[in-house]
DNA sequence: CAATAGTTTAGAACTATTCTAAAGTAAGAG
DNA sequence: CTCTTACTTTAGAATAGTTCTAAACTATTG
């Protein structure tokens, strides 16, 4: 017999492919983020998540994981709101709308838009990203 | 004989011209902020400025006036760290590289750089502005 | 199953920012 | 000028989000 439980297969397989050992902690917030589509997160947004649905995770092992996660590429930190860290579970080349009002971020994807003529960094520099917001508002 | 000090006739003008009363505070944080071109300030960073011109404004106010500031349209804020906020003196139609080694910003006129193809904002929603951040680093 | 290296956690600490309410000041009226 | 009043400034407390610390815990390896 098998233990009901959330499948949390890919999850371990998913941890163990960027080298991070699979505690009971890291593969139940992988679950919830990478089980459906894609995601955007707040460290309180996801650890009040987790609390809602039983699972016993501290806060600061939510933002460890968080940016375990992002350096190991399965996860992005997204800067919109000067007051708040936002993770995207989109790795991939996106930009975002972000509804000030209501703090949320919706994915545009990288084929839709296009920026052009960014001139060449400073001596020594090289363009890391180039990161799109577009800030909307009621109206 | 006219005492010598900095001339603070434009700021108290400009306050003047967006409504604000022209206080001692506003009116020495005004001269640092428009004298010369274009500044990036974050309000600790103007307030360690200010201090060490000998002028006493406490970190409260320059936070207050930078706030009153970009209010009245004199700055803008701008956001690529999710630590810390910034306030551009440009509050023209131009965009950002943003040095992630040293925290620095350098603006980007409009004209140069155009993003094309955002698609329409969700119902109800309408575009208040698109920033574009052009991360760089060594290397 | 013991050893150990890596992990989690509670709570303290920190940083940037905002709030509070008391003292100070610019501007207009007289 | 000087009074009055509304607006400002300020020190310090408070808050919010995040990071740190060191002790307890656990996955993995031998």
């Amino acid at each position: 017999m098998v233990k009901v439980r959330r499948d949390t297969g890919k999850a371990v397989e998913r941890l163990r492919a960027v080298g991070l050992r699979p505690t009971r902690q890291r593969v139940e917030l992988a679950s919830l983020l990478f089980r459906n589509g894609d995601r955007h997160v707040t460290a309180e947004s996801l650890h009040d998540e987790a609390s809602g649905l039983g699972l016993k995770i501290s806060l600061a092992t939510v933002y460890n994981t968080l940016h375990q996660f992002t350096h190991a590429g399965l996860l992005r930190q997204v800067v919109v709101d000067a007051s708040r860290g936002y993770f995207d579970t989109n790795t991939g080349d996106h930009q975002h709308f972000f509804l000030e009002d209501e703090g949320t971020l919706i994915d545009i994807p990288g084929e839709e838009i296009t920026v052009a003529g960014v001139p060449q960094p400073p001596a020594g520099l090289s363009v890391d990203r180039v990161d799109v917001v577009v800030r909307v508002r009621r109206g």
